[in-house]
DNA sequence: ATTGACAACCAAAACGTTTTAGTGTAATAT
DNA sequence: ATATTACACTAAAACGTTTTGGTTGTCAAT
């Protein structure tokens, strides 16, 4: 068995509870016996439980986060990276991180409902906010710790990150019209989503600012895999007079409609431009590589760990709100419209 | 604060020994007290508190995954997959996911030290064996629960599920040879990884059975992810007399192999056919669709969480060792070596 | 009448910490 | 001489379960 505390007050001659003050650093203990303390501490190689201390604290130092996923076969670049950004942070911090994986719906609100039952997390990090969020909904009912990589409508107050998906998308926009474009193909995400709204509510507002009009035909919906954007561009790039360029709303389905457009003999950023949303790396190195809005994912993962642990110790968050703007990297994909 | 068995207990009017014992269905509990028990947990909406339990227990029915990556923008389609496998049948068998990020060495290593001395978790899952694997060495050491993804050498004996490399190039390889491809790049994993030596023996051997040779010059290393893989085609084509076939040892070097010849002005499938290992769902759609092998990442996730939670309930497992055989999915990556 | 078996229950200990509410002693201030 | 303060320490309670090692009462067998 490991060595406990016990052991270690038997070992110096104290009580349990000098010893537990002493290696907690309080100040009323002596200087000596703070010494004394550990020193056998690490002689007998004393590493506190913390299953007992959980208990006993009644907090897990652990958080929750349930991946939103379609199907089984679950595979996105980007929620590893944001994963790995959020779980490096709790590390450092001293927190767990708790991982499950739900199809969005009943069976998902129910993972939430049970880890707050059981009282398994302190607190969730919540991604991809839809319009209406019952995880929202139910943990601001349940007053539960939580933060989100996203807004779900103005003036709803909770903690989050978001990323300015309408300016970013206006960068894109005013880019590809720069180059001479007229005619936009758009692959949405999800409209449930909620940034599905700030996306096109972007792509939209440059489009007329620019005084030309968006074709809704030419606004399709996908699930926001490679697959998604592959089968959503060759209807695009099907009809009788198809757009010269495409706005996906993430870079996946970026890559599936570049595929899409290759396999029709297209020549990406000549007879089709196409850009992204994100800037996982493989935009880096796709072919042609991938023209996209960068946000900083692995950063926002930090960002969002750090803010539930504070929210859960009950620190002050210096910004409870924060909205970041993606910058447009510009790669191959994009070119002037073919003239005909 | 939320109900516990005390207070079921003072409804009832029964001792807390007898709400325990009726709520886990011992037999020396009357059947309408248990009824009671049941009932007055139901309407007081009792949830045990997994803290208590696993103090008393002494166990954390937690899992342990320390996912290996390079850098911090770690950004891998086969992990998302794998972690939602996992995950999955992990929470179906009442574990919890723990995981964390580490870059391999001394501070990963520490990592594992840290969450068996703190007894943070009941077991281990390990991906991407060593030929050297510090991380196994200390859990036999340590006599800690693990299992794991790649074997480390012939007859060292711990419970693993692994895939049959050696075989499965050899498949690809018969493919390429029968396609009538006589010179072979070859991007390897690095080399310090187990599969890495399955890999390339498959591939040696099938290239020697067919009376060929392997140029040692066009055998590169890189490290697993499309940069990789970009980085290193870009030499094998550069080269006075490049290879007609570059076998990539995981889809997302391929991926970026396809890049490099793509950016070159090849047509991949015609100019230079390009394999990869995995199958990860991006396969299906990147242009070409890739010609692959097949693992089935997400139900492997699923056996190692159900093995490990047999080892750690000391449950009997039915196979220590499994050995998969990928199988080869044919797309358009491939074609017949251009004639000159 | 005594013994044994059985059913139904329970007090207390245990898991390993931290926190609460003290105690006793020595030095300092009145 | 007495009250006050500071210092160094600690017993016991608490966190919420499960397990151990019983007890009590009833019924049947001897």
């Amino acid at each position: 068995m490991a060595t406990t505390i016990k052991d270690i007050a038997q070992r110096v001659g104290k009580s349990v509870t000098t010893v537990s003050r002493a290696l907690n650093d309080y100040n009323d203990i002596s200087p000596q016996t703070k010494e004394r303390v550990r020193q056998a501490a690490i002689e007998m190689g004393y590493r506190p439980s913390v299953l007992a201390q959980r208990l006993q604290k009644q907090r897990t130092d652990t958080i929750g986060f349930v991946l939103p996923t379609f199907g089984p076969r679950f595979s996105d670049p980007f929620f590893s990276e944001f994963l790995a950004g959020i779980g490096n942070r709790a590390t450092q911090l001293g927190f767990d991180l708790l991982v499950s994986t739900r199809t969005p719906g009943e069976e998902e609100l129910s993972a939430y409902r049970n880890y707050v039952q059981e009282r398994r997390v302190d607190g969730f990090i919540i991604v991809r906010t839809r319009k209406k969020d019952d995880r929202i909904d139910y943990l601001k009912s349940a007053n539960y710790p939580f933060v989100a990589f996203g807004r779900v409508k103005e003036n709803f107050d909770y903690p989050f990150v978001d990323e300015d998906s309408e300016f970013g998308m206006g960068l894109v926009v005013e880019y590809l019209i720069r180059l001479g474009h007229r005619k936009f193909g758009v692959i949405a995400p999800p409209m449930n989503l909620m940034f599905s709204s700030y996306r096109l509510k972007g792509i939209r507002m440059k489009i007329e600012e620019a005084g030309l009009a968006l074709d809704e035909n030419l606004v399709v919906t996908s699930d926001l895999t490679q697959r998604g954007g592959y089968i959503q561009a060759q209807i695009l790039l099907g009809v009788p007079d198809p757009p010269t360029a495409i706005v996906a709303c993430n870079d996946l389905m970026a890559f599936g409609a570049m595929s899409a457009a290759q396999e029709k003999g297209m020549i990406v950023g000549k007879d089709v431009s196409i850009t992204g949303f994100d800037d996982i790396p493989m935009a880096e190195h796709s072919h042609p590589p991938l023209t996209t809005l960068h946000q900083p994912i692995y950063k926002i993962g930090g960002m969002l760990s750090e803010m539930l642990v504070k929210l859960v110790l009950n620190e002050d968050l210096k910004k409870r709100q924060v909205i970041l703007h993606p910058s447009l990297i510009i790669r191959q994909s994009c070119g002037t419209p073919p003239q005909n």
